[in-house]
DNA sequence: GGTAGACCTGGACGC
DNA sequence: GCGTCCAGGTCTACC
């Protein structure tokens, strides 16, 4: 029977509220993330079509808004879900809040770095889809984070499919594969990145990026050397994403190395001298947490910014958005 | 192999 | 309100 409701179990050191708002993309659209119920909305493509979630993880009666670590997820939908469909929603939220990442991930990660042992934080939020993550990536290069909010917001208005709600979802490959680049540059305003980004919906549509399968990229069983070395062979692709990339696909070994860890090595780890200097400290600077660094890395930058604005989870999307940038660290 | 400059947008700044 | 400058990672041409 169709339902707009399910619930979802989720590992049982989880909680919503931190574990989704860990890296920035919670921020972009068309994730919502609202702080004042800590409820994550995110429109997805279902089997049945478009359709709007709400994703909650509700807490004690008396206290409704601090769950307890591990309680399932409350999720609804602004329509009737199907069994296909409920189906398809519960991969895309466990690929988005990385529900599938054990616990023995995150307790090697904290033996490492004991340092986020006491808030639990391992946890790092991505797409609901690979595809969405590159397209993401490689709208937050050379550009300010309000650029890459923008243009991220204006893909999903231009090319996403609505929800009965109204919300759009984020554009689909074989979508953004049939436009001109103009028509991205035109009304999504990704410059120079929109043949590059047409390229890569052509090559997700066709299900093969460069030389391998979509699902050889996503196969834990692919070495890290030769997964850096075919995500650097695609347009719009360079060290930063590739790293990046790599990351968001539970690869913690490479630092995205850019003008932010610059930042964060002259404000944070006190280093002084020219930006390449500065880079290649950071990289030995983290050595030391092996596969992980790049958790350490950014959980160090998340504490930094949490330390200047508060809770990620406090922050509301659309004012973040307009103004947050490194530079104003 | 290393380096310089172009690419494009939006924010900051000066007037 | 307008014009100019600058930051940001990738790509290409060149040495």
């Amino acid at each position: 029977m169709p339902t707009p409701r399910l619930t979802i179990p989720v590992p049982t050191d989880f909680l919503l509220h931190r574990d989704s708002c860990s890296y920035g993309y919670f921020l972009l659209a068309p994730n919502h993330w609202h702080p004042g119920d800590r409820r994550l909305d995110r429109a997805l493509h279902l089997p049945g079509g478009p359709a709007l979630v709400r994703v909650r993880q509700p807490g004690p009666a008396d206290c409704p808004l601090r769950p307890k670590p591990g309680s399932p997820l409350d999720v609804r939908s602004d329509r009737p879900l199907s069994a296909a469909d409920r189906a398809a929603a519960v991969a895309l939220v466990t690929r988005m809040l990385r529900l599938d990442e054990s616990r023995d991930s995150i307790r090697a990660f904290h033996a490492l770095d004991p340092r986020w042992r006491r808030t639990g934080e391992g946890r790092l939020c991505r797409s609901p889809s690979f595809f969405e993550d590159v397209v993401k990536t490689v709208t937050s290069c050379n550009v300010g984070w309000p650029s890459t909010v923008g243009m991220n917001r204006r893909l999903c208005e231009a090319f996403g499919e609505k929800t009965p709600s109204g919300v759009h979802t984020f554009p689909t490959p074989s979508r953004l594969a049939r436009q001109r680049p103009a028509a991205l540059r035109g009304r999504c305003g990704v410059g120079y990145r929109d043949a590059r980004i047409v390229e890569l919906a052509k090559m997700f549509a066709r299900g093969r990026l460069g030389s391998h399968p979509v699902a050889w990229y996503e196969d834990p069983a692919t070495p890290d050397d030769a997964l850096r070395e075919a995500l650097i062979e695609l347009p719009g692709i360079g060290p930063y994403a590739a790293a990046n990339i790599m990351q968001l696909l539970g690869r913690y070994t490479l630092l995205p190395l850019d003008s932010e860890s610059v930042r964060h090595g002259r404000t944070v780890l006190g280093m002084t001298g020219p930006a390449a200097s500065i880079m290649k400290r950071v990289a030995r600077h983290f050595e030391p947490f092996g596969e992980h660094r790049f958790r350490s890395y950014w959980f160090e930058l998340l504490g930094f910014y949490a330390s200047k604005r508060g809770k990620p989870w406090t922050w509301k999307r659309d004012e973040v958005g307009a103004t947050f940038t490194a530079a104003k660290f």
